[in-house]
DNA sequence: ACCCCGATCGTA
DNA sequence: ACGATCGGGGTT
């Protein structure tokens, strides 16, 4: 008799589903699994970064060699350096030659512990994630990948945080909180 | 060559 | 609310 396979494959997600607008990305990635090592985790808050038009965006004035990857394919980590002592990881959103990301904000650790790593600067220390991982196409590394997920939570938009201009924009998107029962 | 400031974090 | 911290991007 022949075994039912898994509902949920839960597989890679591919280039193509980081080739399309900012803020759907940035909002569909809350619940899914992102891969990086012997780490794995929920996301569970991203901030989207859209273009030259966004003064918060680090492509508001343009190509740089800094920012240079936001200018390229879709589902590549974008990974710059902030206040001398943090890293923070983005992924490269939108069709090639439109500048702009999604940072990932938040991480719900499944293995190998499980702890909320909250915040981007936090996120990375912990990883390991430095500007050497900065360009690394998620569609094609074997070791630092996003997974689809079956999860869809609720969550709310805010304004970004720490950013000076662009406040108005609700570009901040965060996993609600448990219900206790 | 140099200056200034930041997509942060932890403590007050 | 604020200070620590400092590399490097952007400009001189």
């Amino acid at each position: 008799m022949m075994k039912r396979k898994k509902i949920f494959r839960c597989g890679r997600l591919p280039s193509e589903f980081f080739n399309r607008p900012t803020l759907s990305v940035a909002k569909e990635l809350l619940g899914k699994i992102m891969v990086y090592g012997k780490y794995a985790g929920v996301i569970t808050e991203t901030e989207a970064y859209i273009g030259q038009d966004d003064p918060a965006c680090h492509a508001a004035r343009g190509k740089t060699p800094r920012n240079s990857v936001m200018f390229g394919p879709a589902g590549v980590s974008y990974v710059y350096f902030i206040y001398g002592m943090y890293h923070c990881l983005n992924f490269v959103t939108e069709e090639e030659g439109k500048a702009a990301a999604v940072l990932i904000r938040g991480l719900m650790l499944l293995e190998p512990s499980q702890e909320h790593l909250n915040g981007p600067g936090k996120l990375c220390r912990h990883l390991g994630i430095t500007c050497e991982h900065n360009g690394l196409d998620l569609g094609q590394s074997e070791f630092f990948y996003v997974k689809d997920s079956p999860l869809s939570p609720p969550f709310e938009a805010t304004p970004r945080i720490g950013i000076r201009q662009g406040q108005d924009k609700l570009w901040r998107f965060v996993v609600k909180k448990e219900k206790q029962k």
